[in-house]
DNA sequence: CAGATACTGTAACACATGTTACATTAATAG
DNA sequence: CTATTAATGTAACATGTGTTACAGTATCTG
């Protein structure tokens, strides 16, 4: 006997929010700024998000599940990696593209943030070789990598975005990814 | 004939701020906060630094300083490594020490901070190899490591000191620089 | 001592922030 | 149509920000 919630609208705000949060960052994130992108007031994103916080929550839920989407999408287009140097190869072109940049840089940024406040950002610093020993078994790679291994191949990773974002320099990056795969062939050579 | 400025007033103030930014960042960094630590009010930060902004750059070029110095007093402390993997071996135990984890911690929010301001935050980014390249001339290793090496180095450095910032997990960071070395060792035997 | 300059302190200004009070419109159930 | 809840909009509040106006003290030169 009454208006029904429509839970559309705040699903809409939520991710405009992702993608201006995208482009702007999270630093500064402010209400109004983002309400007048959204062509709102600051006063309806308390009304549906409750609070600044409960947006910032949102808004990070929702940039993983993209992220989630994002991958998943990679295993289903495409043959698997069978090797790990071949998934490193199988990996890079879809991470290093242009198209994910915005994402990355907004990585970076919630890895400073997190250091300073690992309890408000959880999951995004805690086990950091989850990650990376699930997209391998999600490739299938038949000798999944031990800790040592994933710890290396995580971070090298990470660095080579880290520059990959700031200089733009996708050759001289990619290469030097190529360069951790063959180390990495010619250290066991029998992996098939 | 008047009173002569003092010097070590500014830069009194300009080291304790620096101290209290490795401490507490520099995301939100502001004046009165910081002035109530340093025991003074925010007129005087003002009225010595010109305004917030210089204040900063003076922080951050006292940072780079205090850094170089500290790279400095390694080159005169022990002898030095001759191959690159021993560089890495070398280099590792002096920047995962725990006493280096406030400056890494910042330089991590250096590197968000600059990846969306980059003419903001001069010589952050830019040129990612020079540091690694002037390291390893000022080491004296004999062979130079070419562009894509040093990329992999710079990148896989990076890394792990981020996850040695996240996790404390200096073991297993540790092992997968020396995995690192030993990756890069097998690849040039010859360079005794 | 007298004067000039360096330094310090209080209080305010203008502005931006998150949040809320109050009023109003929209839409659906009975 | 009416009642009830959803959604929207304006304006304010309290607080924090960088900066500045004004005044006062300190310290050296002549």
């Amino acid at each position: 006997m009454a208006r029904p919630p429509n839970p559309g609208i705040r699903a809409g705000l939520r991710e405009q929010a992702v993608d201006y949060v995208l482009l702007h960052g999270l630093q500064d994130l402010a209400l109004r700024p983002l309400a007048k992108a959204l062509k709102t007031n600051a006063r309806m994103l308390v009304y549906h998000f409750g609070s600044r916080k409960g947006l910032m929550r949102q808004i990070l839920t929702s940039l993983r599940e993209r992220e989630d989407a994002r991958i998943q999408a990679w295993f289903r287009t495409g043959k698997k990696p069978r090797t790990l140097p071949d998934f490193l190869r199988w990996y890079w072109p879809r991470e290093s593209s242009p198209r994910a940049r915005p994402a990355i840089r907004l990585i970076f940024e919630l890895y400073a943030l997190a250091l300073r406040n690992p309890q408000e950002y959880p999951g995004v610093l805690e086990d950091p070789l989850a990650y990376w020993q699930k997209l391998a078994k999600q490739a299938g790679i038949p000798s999944k990598p031990d800790a040592v291994e994933a710890t290396l191949l995580l971070a090298a990773t990470r660095g080579l975005l880290l520059d990959l974002c700031a200089t733009g320099e996708r050759a001289r990056v990619g290469r030097a990814m190529e360069l951790l795969a063959q180390l990495l062939e010619a250290r066991m050579p029998s992996t098939k």
